[in-house]
RNA sequence: GCCCCGUUAGCUCAUCUGGUAGAGCGCCGGACUUUUAAUCCGGUGGGGCGGGUUCGAGUCCCGCACGGGGCACCA
C-alpha cells in the first residue's frame, strides 16, 4: 500500500485521488488516538436498536425535546450543518436516526471532533431523544466515542452503489449503501428460519449428511470433484443429499429434511450458481401428494414471514397440471400419442418449435419443451405432475400410469422451486434404474447418475414408502423478495477472478 | 462455449465527426446554533490492460481481462 501521508514530498500540491483520501483518514485515526483515550474501545455496552427507539417517540410534536436518554451505535452516513449545531445521520442494522450536535452541549473540543468525523465512520452515542422542529425524530449528543475508523470512503451517499460487479464482489459496499440490499438479506435469514419452523413444527428432524461424499447421487448434474490427501481418494461435492436422506428413512427417523448448499458444477445464470442452498425433506408413509400439500403449506410460511405481497396468490390451492396436459396446451404435441423421439422430433420440426433435437432422446425433447413452452408461463404457482421415467431414476413409477413416474415440480413465478416424487422404494426397481444410468453415462451422458451400492442395499434393508421434496431456496428468496437474479439472493456469487 | 452491450475521478454520470477530459456528491480550507441530497465561497482528484493506425486516440482497428443481458447446459 502506498499514499501514507510521508509519501507526499514538502511543496507537492495536495491532492485528493484514493491514496490521498485514505491518507487523510488514517491521519485523522491517528489524531483521535492522541485526542481521546477513549476512542476504539473494545466494546460498547447497552446498545439500543436504532429502529425502537425512534418508534419510541413517534408521539412527540414537532421541536418537542426529552430527557429521556438512550445509546446507539452505527455507522455513520450523512452530516448536514455545521458552526454550532450539526445533524448527523447514524445508521445500524434496524434503521436510520438522526443525532443533533451542538457545540453548547458538546464543548468546543468535543464538537471539533464529532463534527470532524468521516462519513463511513462507526461511532457510539449517549443522547436525550427529541423531535426536530423539521420533525425528524432525533438523538441530543450528550456523549459519544469513535467506535472504529472508516480509512476508505463509502458509496456515493444518496447515489449509493449501482456497479453490479462491484455489489456482487464488495457485498459489504452494497450493504454500507443500501438499505434495500440489508433488508432483503435480512429477509432471506427470515425465509430460512420459517423453512425450518415449519418442518420442526410438523415433526421433521433436522440432519446434516456428507458434503464431501466418496459417490454424488441424487440429482442429474456434473459434481465438483476434490481430493482428500490422507484417505488418498477421489471425493465429490454432493449435487444432492437425496440419497442419505432416504437411508436415514430406512433408519427408522421418519420425517427428516437437511437445508444446506449443494454443488453442480454447471453454467452460471440469472438462475444458476455453482453452489446453492436447498432444502430436502422426507416423509414416511407419504406419497406425492402429501408432500404437495406440505410444499403449499411451507411457501405460505415463508411468504408470510416477510409479507409477500407481490401478484403471485399464495393462499389458495395450487393448480395442478399433469405433465403431458401441460405441453399439450403449450405446444399442442400430446405426449401420450408421440410416444419414441423419430415421432417427437418430427412434431416439433413440423411446428418449428426452437427445441434441440440432434442427438436428443425422446425424455430430453419433453424437458425441453416443459422448460422453453411451459415453464415461462407458469406465474402462479403450479404443480406439473406425472413425468416420464427416464428423467427420473429415483421416483415411483405411477400407480395408474404406464411409463410415467409419480413426481412432480412446483413452478412460480415462471422458475421451478421444487420437485417432489413418490420415493422408489423398490430395491431391485432401483437396481434397474441404476443400470439404465450406467448405460447412458457410457453413451456420454455426463449428467447420468452413479450407480451407488449402498444406496441400493438401504432399499433392500426396507424402506417405508415415502415422499420427497426438493426445495430450492434461492430460487424461493428470488420469488419472495421480488428479485430477478439468483446473484441478487446470494452474498457472495461465484464471480471469475 | 457462442452472440450483443459495457468498462472515464473514491461514488454516480457527461464528453457531437479523432484536436488541451467536465459536473454532482465526497474530500481539504473558510462562513453559518434546527438540517433532511443543508446552503454559500475557494481548492482537489481521472480514460480497464496490451498492441496498432495517426502529426495527434477516451474517441478508429486488433487482442486480452472483468461485468451485464441473451443463447446453450442445468435447479
Amino acid at each position: 500500500m502506498s499514499g501514507t501521508p510521508q509519501d507526499a514530498g514538502p511543496g507537492e500540491p495536495a491532492k485528493h485521488g484514493l491514496p490521498e483520501l485514505i491518507a487523510e483518514r488514517r491521519a485523522k485515526a491517528a489524531r483521535l488516538r492522541e485526542a481521546d483515550a477513549e476512542s476504539f474501545p473494545y466494546a460498547f455496552a447497552g446498545v439500543e436498536p436504532i429502529a425502537g427507539v425512534v418508534e419510541a417517540y413517534e408521539h412527540l410534536a414537532d421541536g418537542e425535546e426529552t430527557e429521556e436518554h438512550h445509546r446507539v451505535a452505527g455507522r455513520l452516513a450523512a452530516r448536514r450543518g455545521s458552526g454550532g449545531a450539526a445533524f448527523l445521520d447514524v445508521v445500524d442494522r434496524t434503521g436510520k436516526l438522526q443525532l443533533h450536535a451542538r457545540r453548547d452541549v458538546l464543548g468546543e473540543e468535543a464538537f471539533e471532533r464529532l463534527t470532524s468525523l468521516d462519513i463511513g465512520d462507526l461511532i457510539g452515542v449517549d443522547g436525550a431523544a427529541l423531535r426536530s422542529k423539521r420533525g425528524e425524530i432525533s438523538l441530543r449528543v450528550d456523549r459519544f466515542q469513535v467506535l472504529a475508523k472508516a480509512l476508505r470512503p463509502p458509496p456515493d451517499k444518496h447515489g449509493g452503489l449501482s456497479d453490479v460487479e462491484t455489489r456482487y464482489r464488495r457485498r459489504e459496499l452494497d450493504l454500507i449503501a443500501s438499505e434495500p440490499a440489508r433488508r432483503l438479506f435480512i429477509d432471506r435469514a427470515k425465509i430460512v428460519s420459517a423453512v425450518r419452523g415449519y418442518l420442526d413444527g410438523q415433526g421433521f428432524v433436522e440432519v446434516e449428511t456428507p458434503v464431501l461424499q466418496p459417490l454424488y447421487g441424487g440429482a442429474l448434474a456434473r459434481p465438483f470433484t476434490t481430493h482428500h490427501n490422507a484417505l488418498e481418494r477421489t471425493l465429490y461435492l454432493r449435487v444432492a443429499t437425496e440419497l442419505y436422506l432416504k437411508r436415514l428413512l430406512v433408519g427408522g427417523l421418519e420425517r427428516v429434511y437437511e437445508l444446506g448448499k449443494d454443488f453442480r458444477n454447471e453454467g452460471v445464470s440469472t438462475k444458476h450458481n455453482p453452489e446453492f442452498t436447498m432444502v430436502e425433506f422426507y416423509e414416511a408413509y407419504a406419497d406425492y401428494g402429501d408432500v404437495a400439500v406440505r410444499l403449499e403449506e411451507l411457501v405460505r410460511a415463508a411468504a408470510a414471514a416477510v409479507g409477500y405481497a407481490g401478484e403471485i396468490d399464495f393462499a389458495r390451492t395450487w393448480r395442478r397440471v399433469s405433465f403431458v396436459a401441460a405441453i399439450d396446451e403449450a405446444t399442442g404435441i400430446d405426449l401420450a400419442s408421440v410416444r419414441d423421439a423419430d415421432a417427437l422430433r418430427k412434431a416439433i420440426s413440423e411446428r418449428e418449435l426452437q427445441i434441440r433435437t440432434q442427438d436428443a432422446t425422446w425424455a430430453q425433447m419433453a424437458d425441453d419443451l416443459l422448460s422453453k413452452f411451459v415453464e415461462p408461463g407458469l406465474v402462479q404457482p403450479t404443480f406439473v405432475l406425472d413425468y416420464p421415467v427416464a428423467l427420473s431414476p429415483f421416483a415411483r413409477e405411477h400407480r395408474s400410469l404406464p411409463g410415467l413416474v409419480e413426481r412432480w415440480e412446483a413452478f412460480a413465478g415462471g422458475m421451478e422451486i421444487a420437485n417432489a416424487f413418490s420415493e422408489l422404494n423398490d430395491a431391485d426397481a432401483q437396481r434397474e434404474r441404476f443400470e439404465a444410468q450406467r448405460a447412458a453415462a457410457e453413451g456420454g451422458d455426463e449428467e447420468a447418475q452413479p450407480y451407488d451400492e449402498l444406496f441400493v442395499q438401504a432399499l433392500e434393508q426396507g424402506m417405508p414408502p415415502a415422499g420427497g421434496v426438493g426445495v430450492g431456496i434461492d430460487r424461493l428468496v428470488m420469488l419472495l423478495t421480488g428479485r430477478d437474479s439468483i446473484r441478487e439472493v446470494v452474498l457472495f456469487p461465484a464471480m471469475r477472478d
